[in-house]
DNA sequence: GTGGTGACTACTT
DNA sequence: AAAGTAGCCACCA
């Protein structure tokens, strides 16, 4: 059994992002419950990098940057993005309204 | 147990 | 409108 930390519930959240999509870490902060800190969701992601199977690329925070893609490796976050189907400008997502993912989408 | 940090967000000036 | 400050929670040393 899971403890089921806050972090397991991000990781869970991240991981069921359909492919082409992205979500803020606002979004997700508000859905495991925590709401007010969207750090932690920030944090969560760079424990993720232990977890290969959260796609943190796909998380940028409200504006749809990509705030994170400098701890990614450079440009890997943008590029893998581009990978899924997002375009990518100037470490923007573009049509990020378009793209946008709710983690409320699974069935809260 | 305390202190410092972190990939954010929103309000205030 | 833009810029700055404050708030928040959890992990690591």
């Amino acid at each position: 059994m899971a403890k089921e930390s806050i972090y397991d519930l991000i990781f869970d959240i991240a991981r069921h992002i359909p492919k082409g999509r992205v979500t803020s870490y606002g979004a997700i902060a508000k859905c495991i419950g925590t709401g007010a800190s969207a750090r932690l969701v920030g944090w969560a992601m760079h424990l993720a990098g232990n977890y290969p199977d959260v796609p943190a690329h796909r998380v940028v925070n409200s504006k749809g940057l990509l705030t994170g893609k400098h701890h990614f490796g450079g440009d890997r976050m943008e590029k893998l993005l581009k990978k899924e189907g997002i375009k990518v400008k100037n470490d923007q997502v573009q049509q990020f309204e378009t793209v946008f993912w709710d983690p409320a989408t699974l069935g809260l």
